[in-house]
RNA sequence: GCGCCCAUAGCUUAAUGGAUAGAGCAUCUGACUACGGAUCAGAAGGUUGAGGGUUCAACUCCCUCUGGGCGCGCCA
């Protein structure tokens, strides 16, 4: 469905020829949409911006949709909806599905990479804001039409696999008793004893040939361990309630039949050099190049990349990448792109982007760790903020924290903060939702119907100025959603949120629906309605709960 | 040394080159015995790190600094 700031563009463009740049009024007193479109043409055609933007108004035609428009200011063109628009505007979005997100043209095949937590390890701090994150986008691009494909970049292969394996060996583990605290727990012991004991090192180091060559009883051993380390990860999942399977698990492993064909061509067509024994690329305006093939022959992440790169971009019919890591990695994935572009692994047709995120700190400022100096384990952070609120609210707290600002900044992980239920927090918006629902509740029940029913209100009459801000951000919302796909900041959809609770707010507090009656009461109740559809499903799109009652 | 990111009210932060830099927390004042007070209204709090420049218009773009964080060939 078209929104109403679409149709009135469509007009302007037409009276002006030029895209009207329309914003959401900074002020209430500027009305609900302002351009500056005359202080540009003025500038161009060498006229009073004034003049310029009398003349459009003269040539606009718009008023089916908005009160008489106001020249203000330097020449600023104020408009306001008229509120029988603005009402059927609102009974569109509540019989609409994606409740007023705009639908792509043509849908686009996205692949997120993120999570990629590594195996025999739990899940820790590092882990917490790519999957957050990366759930979020998956969600915002399929509720914009795009079909995504995540792929969980799990670190299953590797030289710590020999000493894992011996460590199992020499203990003679049974592989059905263990879990993936316990695999941790293995690791540990297996590390120290490859520092202490060099004959254990020179078992562990044959035992990656064995794995790499692909001896049977190695390979199963690894399997084993993988398969123990993605039922840990998926109890995470399921309590951070991430949309994550192992049907999304694509790891470093996956791509090892691909490494030599890959250094081959690019060695073929020099794109890549022999360089002190390694198999570099060198790309212009990068100082460092891209090592494809270390000295001692074995390949790192950079070849992997490449490899991923393209099994995505071929394979997956992908024509959007994204990755999701910490803002550290920037200059490797800037790399990586530039190399596969050069390469023509990535066509221009193809977009990547890498979206590198802050630090995760602690209250004391410093990036969050344990008393020990290791990094602290998801599940625990996890269970610092239900120590304060349920589940439901923590997972709200957590996420919303993580989503709300900037991505690339760093923030501190603090749970009283975060699970505050006054201002800008995630339980804030909850507790928006459950008392909306509530009233729905209510009448539901006073019209003797199923309380899980949907009414069937209409909005008729926005007589009141809380009822018509209430109704105008409802509108917005396909916008913070579209915004949020395209530049992939859930930050705006945050803000969103919290502006639709807010107004919510004072639209609660002045005007009663209950107590109401006939087509006032009707209204307002589809008011409600659409108030908590839009925030259960922004709230989901963000990955956080939104319960009826709490 | 080179490169990237950050700096906005006491604290946490927003702002697509546009009107008086917008919120929340904390502080102060007030409202309604409440369709859920996890509320609402109001006050106070800013030379947007500093200095130049571009522009009709700069938190935003460019340059130079300062402070903080992070990267810089065979780990990921």
């Amino acid at each position: 469905m078209a929104s109403v700031s679409d149709l009135l563009t469509a007009r302007l463009v037409t009276a002006t020829g030029v895209d009207p740049e329309l914003r959401p009024a900074t002020k209430p007193q500027f009305g609900h949409f302002q351009s500056n479109v005359a202080l540009r043409l003025a500038k161009q055609q060498g006229r009073k911006p004034r003049e310029v933007a009398a003349q459009i108004v003269d040539e606009l035609d718009v008023a089916d949709l908005c009160e008489p428009v106001e020249i203000a200011g330097p020449g600023f063109l104020n408009f306001r909806l008229r509120t029988d628009v603005l009402a059927s505007a609102v009974n569109a979005q509540l019989a609409d599905e994606h409740l007023g997100v705009a639908q792509v043209d043509e849908p686009v095949r996205v692949v997120i990479d993120y999570s990629s937590p590594n195996v025999a390890k739990q899940m820790h701090v590092g882990h917490l804001r790519t999957t957050i994150i990366g759930d979020c986008f998956t969600r915002v691009l399929r509720a914009v039409g795009d079909e995504v494909v995540p792929q969980n970049h799990i670190g299953d292969w590797g030289r710590q696999f020999g000493m894992l394996i011996e460590q199992i060996q020499d203990e003679s583990l049974d592989l059905d008793t263990l879990d993936l605290a316990g695999a941790e727990e293995l690791y540990l012991r297996a590390n120290a004893h490859f520092e202490s004991d060099a004959d254990f090192a020179e078992r562990a180091r044959l035992r990656v040939v064995a794995l790499q060559g692909g001896d049977e009883t190695t390979r199963a051993i690894w399997r084993r361990l993988i398969a123990i380390s993605t039922a840990g990860f998926n109890r995470t999942y399921a309590r951070l309630g991430v949309l994550l399977t192992d049907a999304d698990i694509a790891g470093e492993s996956s791509y090892n039949d691909m490494l030599d064909g890959i250094c081959d061509d690019l060695q073929h067509r020099g794109i890549a050099v022999m360089d002190d024994g390694a198999l570099i690329a060198r790309v212009d305006g990068f100082d460092a190049p891209a090592i494809l093939r270390n000295s001692a022959g074995g390949y790192g992440y950079d070849v992997t990349d490449l490899a991923a790169l393209r099994h995505r971009v071929d394979d997956l019919g992908a024509g959007r990448l994204i990755y999701v890591t910490d803002a550290r990695q920037a200059n490797h994935f800037a790399l990586l792109f530039a190399v596969s572009r050069k390469a023509g692994y990535l066509p221009s047709s193809v977009i990547a982007e890498h979206i590198g995120y802050g630090m995760v700190l602690g209250t004391d400022g410093h990036p969050f760790k344990t008393r020990e100096g290791t990094a602290a384990h998801l599940d625990d952070l996890l269970d610092a903020a239900e120590q304060t609120a349920s589940p439901e609210v923590a997972l709200a707290a957590i996420k919303y924290a993580d989503l709300s600002n900037q991505l690339q900044k760093d923030y501190v992980f603090d749970p009283v903060r975060m699970t505050a239920t006054t201002g800008d927090t995630g339980p804030y918006l909850q507790y928006a939702h459950a008392r909306v629902s509530q009233i729905l509740r209510r009448a539901l029940a006073e019209q003797g119907q199923d309380e899980d029913a949907t009414g069937d209100w209409q909005v008729s009459v926005l007589a009141e100025l809380a009822e018509q801000d209430l109704a105008l951000s409802l509108t917005r919302f396909g916008e913070a959603v579209g915004e949020v796909a395209a530049n992939l900041t859930p930050h705006k959809l945050c803000m969103y949120l919290y502006e639709l609770a807010g107004k919510l707010s004072v639209f609660y507090e002045q005007c009663p629906v209950l107590k109401a009656d006939g087509d006032v009461r009707a209204s307002r109740l589809a008011l409600c309605q659409a108030t908590k559809d839009v925030l259960g499903r922004g709230l989901t799109l963000l990955g956080i709960p939104a319960p009826e009652r709490m």
